[in-house]
Order: C-alpha cells, then structure tokens, then sequence
RNA sequence: GGAGAGGUGGGUGAGUGGCUUAAACCACCGGUUUGCUAAACCGGCGUACGGGUAACUCUGUACCGGGGGUUCGAAUCCCCCCCUCUCCGCCA
C-alpha cells in the first residue's frame, strides 16, 4: 500500500506514474485526500473534546477526594452531552478511516521509472540474454514422453491419491528435485542468504501482511477448520517474519533464503500451458528475500538478478532476461526482472524466476520499519524477493534440452548432488 | 480432545476504579569518572495519528492480546473472541 504522506505530497506524480501500469488512479487519489482532510477535521473535533472531557474527569475526582460532593455532581452533568458528542465523533471518524483504507488499497505499486511501457507480455524487454540453445535432432521430445520414458514422475499415481497438478517424483525424478533443492541452497547461502525453513501454513495477518489477502484469496489453499492458508511461495512466511517489527539501520542488509513446498490453486489456467510440469498445484521452490535501507534497494535487486543468472548459469541452460512492462508487472512491484529458460522441445521460453523490488510497498502493509542510528525517526524498509529457483521448468528444460540417443545427462555442477550423471 | 494458569513497554515484572505522568530491575544509548577493561554515578529510553514551529524544544489524543459494555473516570469491574503456557490423553 502506498502511503497516505506520499499521496498527499506527490498527487499528480502519483496519478501520473500510475498510467504506466495502465492504472487511472485520478478519481482515487482524489477520493483519498478528500477522506484524508474529513479523517482530520473528525480527528481535531474528537481530540480537543476528549482532552476536555479528560481534564473535567480529574476535576471530578479531585473534588471527591476532597469532600464537595455536591460540586462535584454538578460537573458531573456536564460530561453527559460531551460524552455523547465524543461518541458521535468517534463512529464518523471510524466510517471515514475504514473508507479511507478501502481505496488505499485499490492503488497498486508505482513501478520505478525505468519500467518499459506496455501492455502485456509481448511488450515485456529482453534486457540479457545467454546460454546456447541446443539443436536436438528428430528423436526429441518433450518432457512430459521422457518423464514417462525413464519413470521420473508419474502424473496419474498423484491424480489418484490428491488431483491433477499434484505429482508423484520417483527413482532419479525425485533425486534431481533433492539435488536441485540443496543445489539451489547452497549456492543462496554462498551469495549470503541465511537459510530459514519455514511453516507451509500461515494465518490470516500474514496473507494479508505481503498482499495475497484479500485480493487473491481465491489462489491460495485454505483449511477452513482452522483458518490458515498453504503458502503460495515462502515469501509469505519469510518475509512476515519480519513483520511489525522496528529494526535497526545497521542490521541491514536483512537476507534470507527459503526452501518450501508451495501451493497454487491456480484457478482458471487451462491450456496446452499447464501440460506437464509447466503448470502445477505444488512444487518445489527456493526462495530469496531481501529487506535492505531504501537507499541501496535497486542495487540489491540487481544483486539478487546476479544471483540467479549465476544459477541458470551453471545449469548451463539458455536463458534471458525480461524487465516486465507496466502493464505486465504485478500490482505490488516497483520493478520485476522475470527469468526464462529455453525448453528446446517445447520450443518454448518458460519462466522460472521473477525477482521484484517492492520498495515500501509491501512494509507498508507489514508495518516493517527500521530507524537510522541515533535516530527517533521510524522510516519504512524496503522489501525484495525471488525464486532462486522454482523447480518444475528448470527440470523440463534440464530433461529436454539434455536429451541424447544414450539418455539425459545432468549438468556437471549437479552431478555431486544427485550421485549420477545420466538418467537411462 | 479434557482440566487449569496466564497475556502489561526490547526483556523480567509490579500494579483490584482517581497520589499512575504504568513502579522497579535488566538490556540499550549518551555523558561524567577512569591508564585499559570493569564498576560507579547522572541523564535518556515506546508506537501511531493530529496541532504548532524556520528548526529543535513544545503540545493533544489513542494504545496494557482483540472487540464491546459499566462509570464523570478503566491496565484494574462485566461480556464475547483470540492466543500462549502447564498437566492429562493421543501421537512422529
């Protein structure tokens, strides 16, 4: 959420920016100061009459204490209409913020100003690009025959005992996912991130507090008997660690890298998209999240964009980067760089990571503060995350690009991890 | 699932209707003293939203798990909800 402080001082900038996301936010911004200087008038009214009525109360009680009672009842009549007056004031008030709140929350993120303008993904900029797209010849296929080729995941055992969209990984498919997941750990924790593992659910504070409730309730997993939601991605639990917290300018950079399991409903997805492992109920994911001073965010999340090409890198997978366009981004992001690798059998980009920074966006929401040394002030942090790396694309493009006539090979760097080096 | 205890500032913890402006201690920060460390002493030490100001100082209101109520006045009394802990049961 945007705040209050910086609508007011930057209206037309804020409208303005606005446009690039496709957002026309001049009848909100508007909407919002007029609540805003009803919420001070309101404010003022209740505040000086319950200052009075504060100070009439300890005159009461001094009166008491010291025997003049009947002076003291006398006062006391005059509180009534004040009582009444306070309450009046004090219900308006609270209509007034609970509208004002339900329109703070309808403006989405400014993106930062080197977002591309654009509409959707076509418009997205291919900023980097490397690796090597390999020529497979006419015996490839794609990843879903060669998962059922060499018995790596089975599809139709996880639609008996969950669904679609939840797969069972065997033999050498469910090694690769614990290599690629200590893979992807180790390598977070040598660029500084200090692992957490964190719950797979979380409570409602937390959905709301990075921004999937209430607006994207209907993607995430909810146990109803006990209220919580099965995280999305570990940024939900990660990140709310940090939440309603005051921290100390010095302890920054805040780094943290997470494996979880992660859940989507996805609703509405359909199409030749979700064959396979492109689109899935759960998977496997490891994240970063990163919660840096204001100052220095940008280069934090060309750090953490460094990270993840070092990834893709050493899984010696094409690969590119993509800085989304306004109309692409999401409502929360300032700046968002997907990642895509290339699945030669698919013919096909997929994308495996987005790395975004929120700015004070998210902390907004998460009352995540920190103060300067010495200083009384409280100024919002700035949140960043990534995957660093979702699982499911990067073993489809690993399965299709690696394929040979003798069997998949598995890139040099994981071979310590997984204990082969050929699926056959 | 059953029974009980409890939720007060960063932490421990006092506080049963107005001498509370939430004590005290610890931690933390600044200062004095000191050969260094330690100690002692002095001072400071919450958050949010307002008002005021050139700025600092100043000033108002709210906040003792959350919400409601009683009262001139609530951390304190009443009601509802949430959470935590302990014991028992079940269990990897």
């Amino acid at each position: 959420m945007l705040t209050l402080k910086f609508i007011q001082e930057h209206k037309t900038e804020v409208v303005e920016r606005l446009k690039k996301k496709n957002f026309d936010a001049s009848e909100i911004v508007e909407k919002i100061l007029s609540l805003n200087e009803k919420r001070r008038n309101l404010l003022k009214a209740s505040e000086s009459s319950q200052a009075e009525m504060n100070s009439l109360s300890k005159e009461i009680g001094a009166l008491y204490r010291s025997g003049k009672a009947d002076e003291a009842n006398k006062a006391k009549a005059k509180t009534a209409e004040l009582k009444n007056t306070i309450k009046e004031l004090n219900a308006d008030l609270d209509t007034v913020e609970k509208e004002l709140h339900e329109e703070l929350v309808l403006l989405p993120n400014l993106p930062h100003d080197s977002v591309p303008e654009g509409r959707t993904a076509e418009d997205n900029e291919v900023v980097k690009q490397g690796g090597e797209i390999p020529a497979l010849d006419n015996s490839a296929v794609p990843h879903w025959d060669l998962i059922k080729k060499y018995d790596l995941i089975d599809f139709d055992l996880g639609i008996k005992i969950t669904g679609a969209g939840f797969p069972v990984y065997k033999g050498k498919g469910a090694k690769l996912q614990r290599a690629l997941i200590n893979f992807f750990l180790d390598e977070a924790e040598k660029a500084g991130f200090k692992e957490v593992l964190p719950p797979l659910m979380v409570n409602e504070d937390s959905g709301f507090g990075t921004g999937q409730l209430p607006d994207k309730e209907g993607q995430m997993y909810h146990v109803t008997a006990d209220n919580l939601y099965l995280i999305p991605t570990a940024e939900v639990p990660v990140t709310n660690l940090y939440r309603d917290m005051i921290v100390k300018a010095s302890d920054f950079p805040i780094k943290n890298c997470a494996y979880s399991a992660c859940f989507r409903r996805e609703a509405g997805s359909w199409g030749k998209d979700v064959r396979g492992l492109n689109r899935l109920h759960q998977f496997d994911k490891v994240e970063i999240v990163q919660i840096t001073h204001p100052d220095i965010s940008y280069r934090a999340l060309e750090e953490m964009v460094a990270h993840v090409q070092t990834l893709v890198e050493k899984l010696e997978l094409p690969w590119r980067i993509l800085k989304l366009c306004g109309g692409d981004m999401s409502f929360t992001s300032a700046l968002t760089y997907d990642f895509e690798v290339y699945s030669a059998a698919q013919e096909r980009w997929l994308e495996v990571s987005s790395v975004s920074n929120f700015e004070n966006y998210q902390s907004n929401r998460l009352k995540l503060r920190f103060k300067e040394d010495g200083e009384k002030q409280t100024q919002l942090a700035h949140t960043l995350n990534g995957s660093a790396l979702a699982l499911p694309r990067i073993v489809a493009a690993l399965l299709e690009n690696n394929q040979t006539p003798e069997g998949i090979k598995i890139p040099e760097v994981l071979v310590p991890y997984t204990g082969f080096d050929i699926i056959n």
